[in-house]
This record gives C-alpha cells, sequence and structure tokens, in this order.
RNA sequence: GCCCCGGUGGUGAAAUUGGUAAACACAGCGGAUUUAAAAUCCGCCGCCGUAUGGCUUGCCGGUUCGAGUCCGGCUCGGGGCACCA
C-alpha cells in the first residue's frame, strides 16, 4: 500500500477496470429487484458545467447505494441533442449543428467517465439520431390518428426585418437580438397535442405520487388550474355574433360593465377594418412578447371598439373593448370585466372611465367600499334582481341555473393547462411527420416512410431554417400524388418526454418500445433533475407516459416514483468597472481575497493589482465568469473529492455555493481516510474481533460506529440528505483517528471500523473506497458488496443524558438510568443544587417528561 | 402581475415527529513541529458581560409547559410562467 493518497494513479485504474469489467451493465433479471435511476440526461452543450456535476453525482450515489441494498440497478444516460444553441453555435463557428453537437458529446462523455459515474454506456443514446426521432414521428401520427393532434392558428415572436420566428429567449427588450427590430406578434398555423384530454387524470393522479416532493406536486396542480365556473354569451347588438366567456364569478354578474377582448381576436379585426384609429392601437399591441410574465406586468392599455353587447341577464347595454393584456392563445380571447370586484378590472376602468357598479356586500354586513380598490371577496349578492341576498354558492347555482335555462350558459370544468403546441420553425429538431398534398389538405406520413430524415450536411444562413430554404426538400409524395412536407420540427421537450422509456430498449428496431423490457424497468425509481424543470418538463414527462399507455406500449400509469429536484449550483462573482462604466468580471480562480480577523472578505484583487468588488454568490453563468470547470478541479483534487464536496456542501434540494476552500477541505478528509488506513495496515494482520472481550471504552466506541451505520443507511436511503451523513462519517473518524490502537482488540475493532467507513463511503467516493477495500482485508470486489448491517446489540445503552428546564429554559443535565421513572428523575433534579436555586423561585405547577430526553419542570 | 420555495454564527450548514439552537466543515485566532515555509497535529471560536447570567434562528404578532419547527401578517432573496433547456 502506498503512503500518500494519490487520485491520478487510483483513479484512472479504477475506471478503467469498471469499463473492461462492463461493470453497469445491466439486463433484466426476473425475480430480482430492479431499481432504475434515471438523472435528467445533459443538453451537450460543450462541456460539463457543475450543475451536471451535481446531478449526476446525486444519481450515481443512489444507484450505487442501492446495488449494494441488493438491487438489480439499471442507470443509463443519453444526450438531450436537439435545440437552439446548436444553431447558434453553428453560425458562429460556421459549422453545422450535427457537427458541432456530435463533438460535443464525445467530449462530454469523456468528462463523464472521468467522474466516475456508474452508467450502463451500452444503453446511451441522441435524440437527433433518425433511430430515436423516427419513433417520436410514428408516436405523433398514432396520437394524430386517435384526434390528439390537431392544426390551429397560435401567436409566436416574429421579426418583420428578418422575417423569421424568434424564441422568447431571442427577444431583447421587445426587439430581435440579431437585427435590433421591434418585434410583433404573428399568428401562423401549428401543431398542437392535446394535452388537455388528460388534464383530468393529471391532476388526480399527483395524489398518488408519494415519493414526490410536495413543492412539485402544488406547483403541478396549479400549473394545471382546475377551476370551476360558467361559460356564457354576450350577443353583439345588430347581428347574429357573439362573444363567449369564461367565469369563476357569475355571482358578479349584475357587475360587468364592459367586455374585454384580445387585440388578436376577429371582433376587434373586424371593428378596426373602418376605425383607423383602432387598427393603429390593435398594431401597436402586437409589439410585445408572446410571455405571460410580460403580458401581466406591461402597462394596461385599452380602447372602446364601438361594438356593444346586450348583459344576458339584464339585456342592458355593454361595451366591447379591445385590451392589452387579454391573450388570444388562453381561453375564448374574450373576458367580461367587473371593475367593482376584480382589482385589474377596476384598475383598468377608473384609467378609462367605465363604470363601476357594485353587486357584492361583505358578509360581515359592513358597507361595501369601492371607493380606492375592487372588493374582491366573496360575499352577499346586492344590485343584481331577483339573485339578491344570496350568497357565493347560492348566487352561482342560481345564475348558473337560469343562464343554462335560457340557453345562454352552462357550468363548465376549465383548465389552466393549455394544449402543447409543439411546433417550432427551427432546424435543428425531428421534423415533423406530416406533408400537404394538393387539395390544401395534411396528412401524417405513413409508417413505413418514416424516419422523414432531417440533413445534417447544411450551412446556417444565420436567419432561416435550411430546409425551409432549400425548396427541394419538402417536395414528397403522398399515396402517388405530389405533396409537400411540413418544414416545421418538433419542441425539444418532446424528445425529452419518453426518453426514459427508450432506455429500456434503446436498439429497439422495429418498435417504438420493446414492451416486456419496458414493463420490467419502469417506471423510473427514483429520478433526479433540476428544479426549474418542476412544471413543464414533468408535465409532459406524465403525459407522454400516459400516452404511451393508452397506446399499450407501457403498462404503469406514472413515469417515476420518486423524484428528487436538485438545487442549483452558486459561486462568488467579482467585477471591476472599466472607465465607460462597463462591468467587467473576474473568474474566481484569478482573485486574491484579504479577510478580516472575523473572516469577512475585506478586499480582493485580480492577477494585476487591480482592486474588485464582490458582487457576493451567484449563479454560474458566463455572463458573470463565475463558472467553476469540473474538469479543472478534478484534474487538480480528483473526481472523489469534488464528489463528497459535491454531496456534503448542502442537502441536495438547496442552492450549492462553491467554495474551493471546502473543497481542500474535503481532499483533507480523504487523506486522514487514507492515512488511517495506511497507519493500520501497516502493522500487520489483525486478529478475529472478539465481542465478549472489549471494555466499557471499547463498548462505546462501537457503539459510535453501529449508530453512525444506522443513520449513514437512513440518510442516504430514506432522507436523501448526503450532507448529513457525510457528517456522521467524519464524526466517526474524528473518533477512530483518536481511539487507541495498542491492543489486539482495539486494532480488531478499527479493522471492522474502516471496513464499515469504506463500504459507507462506497457510493459517495467509489475509487478510494475500491483500493482501500482488499487492502482493509476484504474479499472480493468492492461493488459486490453488501451494505453492512447495524448490530443491534451493540446499540444497547444503560444509560440516557436527560436535559432539566426550570420554565423551559436548560438548567441542568443528569446522566441517569434509561428506564428511570418520572418520580425518580424529578427527586434527583430537586437535589441538583443548580436546579434547586431555580426551583426556589416558586412553587412547582407542573411536570412535563419526556422518558430518556427532557424534563420541564414549570415554576411560578 | 401570478404560482412555488427559502432567510439560523464571519461562511456552507445541523437540529428527522413541537423538546439541549449552532453537529460536521470552511475561514479566522493561538500553540506544537520546522533553519524557514508548506503539509500535519493540538486548542479556541454565536453576541453582550469580569462574572452568577442575559440575549440570539429576516421583521411584527399569536398558539403552547416549551416554537428555527405550527398559525396570521409583513419583508427580502431565489425558481417557474408554456418558443432556453
Amino acid at each position: 500500500m502506498q503512503e500518500q493518497y494519490n487520485p491520478r494513479d487510483i483513479e484512472p485504474r479504477v475506471q478503467a477496470h469498471w469499463q473492461t469489467s462492463k461493470s453497469f451493465e445491466a439486463s433484466e433479471q426476473p425475480g430480482k429487484e430492479k431499481f432504475y435511476c434515471l438523472s435528467m440526461f445533459p443538453y451537450p452543450s460543450g462541456r460539463l458545467h457543475m450543475g451536471h456535476v451535481r446531478n449526476y453525482t446525486i444519481g450515481d450515489v443512489i444507484s450505487r447505494f442501492q446495488r449494494m441494498q441488493g438491487k438489480n440497478v439499471m442507470q443509463p444516460i443519453g444526450w438531450d441533442a436537439f435545440g437552439l444553441p446548436a444553431e447558434n453555435a453553428a453560425i458562429k463557428n460556421a459549422t453545422a449543428p450535427a457537427k458541432w453537437t456530435y463533438e460535443n458529446i464525445a467530449y462530454m462523455k469523456n468528462q463523464l467517465q472521468q467522474l466516475g459515474f456508474g452508467y450502463d454506456w451500452s444503453r446511451e443514446l441522441a435524440t437527433c439520431k433518425p433511430d430515436y426521432y423516427r419513433w417520436e414521428q410514428w408516436f405523433f401520427t398514432r396520437l394524430y390518428d386517435k384526434g390528439l393532434v390537431y392544426k390551429k392558428t397560435s401567436s409566436v415572436n416574429w421579426c418583420p426585418n428578418d422575417e423569421t420566428v424568434l424564441a422568447n429567449e431571442q427577444v431583447i427588450e421587445g426587439c430581435c437580438w440579431r437585427c435590433d427590430t421591434p418585434i410583433e406578434q404573428k399568428e401562423i398555423p401549428q401543431w398542437f397535442i392535446k394535452t388537455t384530454a388528460y388534464a383530468d387524470e393529471l391532476l388526480s393522479a399527483i395524489d398518488g405520487l408519494d415519493g414526490w416532493p410536495e413543492m412539485v406536486k402544488t406547483l403541478q396542480r396549479n400549473w394545471i388550474g382546475k377551476s370551476e365556473g360558467v361559460e356564457l354569451d354576450f350577443a353583439i347588438a345588430g347581428g347574429d355574433q357573439h362573444l363567449t366567456v369564461y367565469t369563476t364569478r357569475p355571482d358578479t354578474l349584475f357587475g360587468v360593465t364592459y367586455v374585454a377582448i384580445a387585440a388578436a381576436h376577429p371582433l376587434a379585426t373586424q371593428a378596426a377594418a373602418g376605425n383607423a384609429e383602432l387598427a393603429a392601437f390593435i398594431h401597436e399591441c402586437r409589439h410585445a412578447k408572446v410571455a405571460e410574465a410580460d403580458m401581466a406586468t406591461m402597462e394596461k392599455r385599452g380602447m372602446a371598439t364601438g361594438l356593444t353587447t346586450i348583459h344576458p341577464l339584464t339585456g342592458q347595454d355593454v361595451p366591447v373593448w379591445v385590451a392589452n393584456f387579454v391573450l388570444m392563445d388562453y381561453g375564448t380571447g374574450a373576458v367580461m370585466a367587473v371593475p367593482a370586484h376584480d382589482q385589474r378590472d377596476y384598475e383598468f376602468a377608473t384609467k378609462y372611465d367605465l363604470a363601476i357598479t357594485g353587486v357584492i356586500q361583505p358578509l360581515d354586513g359592513s358597507a361595501l367600499d369601492i371607493s380606492t380598490a375592487a372588493y374582491t371577496d366573496k360575499g352577499v349578492l346586492f344590485n343584481s334582481g331577483e339573485f339578491d341576498g344570496l350568497d357565493f354558492k347560492g348566487a352561482f347555482d342560481a345564475i348558473a341555473s337560469k343562464l343554462e335555462s335560457l340557453g345562454k350558459g352552462k357550468r363548465t370544468v376549465n383548465f389552466r393547462l393549455r394544449d402543447w403546441g409543439v411546433s417550432r420553425q427551427r432546424y435543428w429538431g425531428a421534423p415533423i411527420p406530416m406533408v400537404t398534398t394538393a387539395d390544401g389538405q395534411t396528412r401524417p406520413v405513413a409508417h413505413r416512410e418514416l424516419p422523414v430524415l432531417l440533413p445534417e450536411d447544411v450551412t446556417m444562413n444565420g436567419v432561416q431554417s435550411p430546409i425551409k430554404v432549400d425548396p427541394e426538400w419538402a417536395k414528397t409524395q403522398w399515396n402517388g400524388q405530389p405533396a409537400l412536407r411540413e418544414t416545421d420540427t418538433f419542441d425539444t421537450f418532446m424528445e425529452s418526454s419518453w426518453y426514459y422509456a427508450r432506455y429500456c430498449s434503446p436498439q429497439s428496431h422495429d418498435a417504438m418500445l420493446d414492451s416486456a423490457k419496458a414493463n420490467y424497468w419502469l417506471p423510473v425509481d427514483q429520478y433526479i433533475g433540476g428544479i426549474e424543470h418542476a412544471c413543464m418538463h414533468l408535465l409532459y414527462f406524465r403525459f407522454f407516459h400516459k400516452a404511451l399507455r393508452d397506446e399499450g406500449l407501457v403498462n404503469s400509469d406514472e413515469p417515476a416514483k420518486r423524484l428528487l429536484c436538485q438545487g442549483m449550483v452558486l459561486a462568488d462573482a467579482f467585477y471591476y468597472t472599466e472607465a465607460n462604466g462597463a462591468r467587467v468580471w473576474v473568474s474566481p480562480l484569478e482573485v486574491t481575497v484579504e479577510r478580516d480577523d472575523k473572516g469577512r472578505i475585506t478586499n480582493a484583487s485580480d492577477k494585476d493589482g487591480r482592486t474588485l468588488h464582490y458582487a457576493g454568490m451567484a449563479k454560474m453563468s458566463k455572463s458573470k465568469n463565475n463558472g467553476i470547470d469540473p474538469q479543472v478541479m478534478v484534474e487538480k483534487y480528483g473526481a472523489d473529492t469534488v464528489r463528497l464536496f459535491m454531496m456534503f456542501a448542502a442537502p441536495p434540494e438547496l442552492t450549492l455555493e462553491w467554495q474551493e476552500s471546502g473543497v481542500e477541505g474535503a481532499h483533507r478528509f480523504l487523506k486522514r481516510l487514507w492515512k488511517l488506513a495506511f497507519d493500520h495496515v501497516s502493522k500487520g494482520p489483525v486478529a478475529t474481533l472478539d465481542l465478549a472481550s472489549l471494555g466499557n471504552e471499547q463498548k462505546t466506541l462501537r457503539r459510535e460506529l453501529h449508530k453512525t451505520i444506522a443513520k449513514v443507511s437512513d440518510d442516504i436511503g430514506r432522507r436523501q440528505t448526503f450532507n448529513t451523513a457525510i457528517a456522521a462519517i467524519m464524526e466517526l473518524m474524528n473518533r477512530l483517528t483518536r481511539a487507541p490502537q495498542e491492543s489486539e482488540s482495539d486494532r480488531a475493532l478499527l479493522q471492522e471500523a474502516l471496513s464499515a467507513v469504506t463500504l459507507l463511503l462506497a457510493p459517495i467516493t467509489p475509487h478510494i473506497c475500491h483500493e482501500l477495500w482488499p487492502l482493509l482485508g476484504g474479499q472480493g470486489e468492492l461493488l459486490t458488496q453488501p451494505w453492512p448491517a447495524v448490530d443491534s446489540s451493540a446499540l444497547v445503552e444503560d444509560e440516557k443524558l436527560v436535559v432539566v428546564q426550570v420554565n423551559g429554559k436548560v438548567r441542568g443535565r443528569l446522566t441517569v438510568a434509561a428506564e428511570i421513572s418520572e418520580a425518580a428523575i424529578l427527586e434527583l433534579a430537586k437535589g441538583d443544587e443548580h436546579v434547586a436555586k431555580f426551583l426556589a423561585e416558586g412553587a412547582i405547577r407542573k411536570v412535563i417528561y419526556v422518558p430518556g430526553k427532557l424534563l420541564n419542570i414549570v415554576v411560578g
């Protein structure tokens, strides 16, 4: 055994061993409990970032732990390879997106291997490969055949100068990122998948997701947003047109003083035909990003259309306004406005001098006050004709029934969830497998014609998709007649919605999934990924699983049993300001920091001695130049150190602050472990541990060992608090370092403890543990070892430490027999000099005894 | 704007079911070792106070024998908002 811990020597050797032994290749083993551990696959952006390292370390720790529990573990990895950054890089570097992507995959694969993750590389997939996306295209046509796919017009961000569609990310302060032209909203035909057909199940099944964080379940419930309300008609005066609106507050119907419609609403277009001012306003409204956050925060503006609607119950005239905050893509593109009882309507009505009619009185009988703000609570109706005096529930039912009997409305359940728009007007994605024939009909591409191949050898002109630019690409045949292909590609969320299932049979040539294999491995036992995916990806993922089930491809209802959402990785950020006011961000690796005697940063300077401003901890990013390259850290300290620090510095779901001094601390710990093992092994063979001969101190040490095994097992297996598991191992190591090593039994006990520590750390720092295991006399390979068992006889304690409080304040500590009675411990407490002093302040009024823990005596 | 989460020493954090606030680390300080330094080892380390002691988990209030933990209100920071992934 070498005296020095040398990860540069150990790690490549151990990794090569795993690779040649195919240690992590998994196969179906009926009768053995399976465990499918999945981390969200990476986008091949170029190099791994710390967020990846964190995500994949968590997954690897869980996988290795489950393997030691005797499970048949499958941990796959692949590449979420389509997406916008490849197109940007292609333009910047004058290369094809495919080439850039494949080069990144090769590079990042090597990085993943250097971190020692136990992946089954035989299952590796990349979503940009035709053998992957052909099945996605096939499944889309199946959904089409079932009526779950339709085409409708929908808004996109449009650059009128480049004549191209922009992603939300490509709109900077309302302008095109390329040419700075103010963008417009444009309605174009797009393909949609009816996710709303599954809204009820997606919502109700959340209750069964026991292994998902409450926070994610709440986010999903709110995202789906089921509400009960009434859909009702407002007829347009002087014609047979009408507006449909949805409301959850039909009780306020008599307070409607105007109806607001989206600028893109057909009635608005119609009204603008003879109204130049309105046409100009509608055009102005189009200069806004399609993102909901932008719509909700912009200044609320509107203009009368000149149209009038008839109130469905009172028959009174109600003006129709165009409002910039009404979304055409959500609901019917029209809302009824009740300024007295809705704050947004109140502000709009006040601004444009529209009527505000109160119709709800507070339940406590006080007078309605709407002089400064809307009254939005539920209450009792007034000013509402025959419905006066009814409460919310009574009014809801009575008004809904009345509307239904008049044929002017109906009770409906509404979802905030929208159908999934899957069309993207970009190149680097899976082509949507639809064609348009000469008769103008759109039709799905026949199964035998799939995949619709995306050409990979292309030149990007920087604006348009190469398959849109090339007139030849779209030309095809459908059933013997000439047809044109759809040139839009799929939203990349499509690929990431079913990769987890494809991993079960990645090479399946004649079917999307090999159902026998899929049903062996699915559902995923543990899914790990960033919290930013809590709504969208995780909802599409759940939707797809249900759609796969209804296609007969899988037999479970949900894709993942347990979910862990890890937090972001932050690092210190430093900058200086140039003469022109621009901030120049300096990498934390190049900063020298001075601290005061409390350890606070007092001064920071760069290599040239320039004084820097400390901007605190920020998310690692290019813009703040505070990204730490994992590879540099692996080369400097080794993969085990990086993994240990990652898992120790914070619980997985919290943000993690990258501190190189903390990495050094993790490295020191591994060096201490190596040294203790070296010193122990150097002293020669060890006798068998004789439990009967252990003295009291040895028994105490052995109790600490087995308490640690119990805690680490619970922390990793149930709580997933890897940081506290590591802290417990560190605590044990501190005791072991100080423990006597002279006698045979001391050495036998240390042997037991060091072997256990090696097993407990094996999931987290697998390379060093692989090396230590045989040196400590372990039989066989570390990977095949079972998780250490707790010897419950070692845990027995004869005495307990009980805290004595007087009026809730700690006044003493008593070491007592574990089974002591309340009366006996109270007598002991009264006899304690210090406790007695505080008891003298008054008579004992109450005594609370939590056995073996705490005694609280209330005096006064 | 809407939905969700978080705020504990100089720092990252711990306290698992309402029961000793600050485990484990980092930084800092002191010491040993060294010609010296690095490395390593030992000790101290929430705030106020000489001290018995008092105070302390973002702020205000409540429930309780007892609140970091539960409830109500605020405040600050973060994530998401459907075309970044």
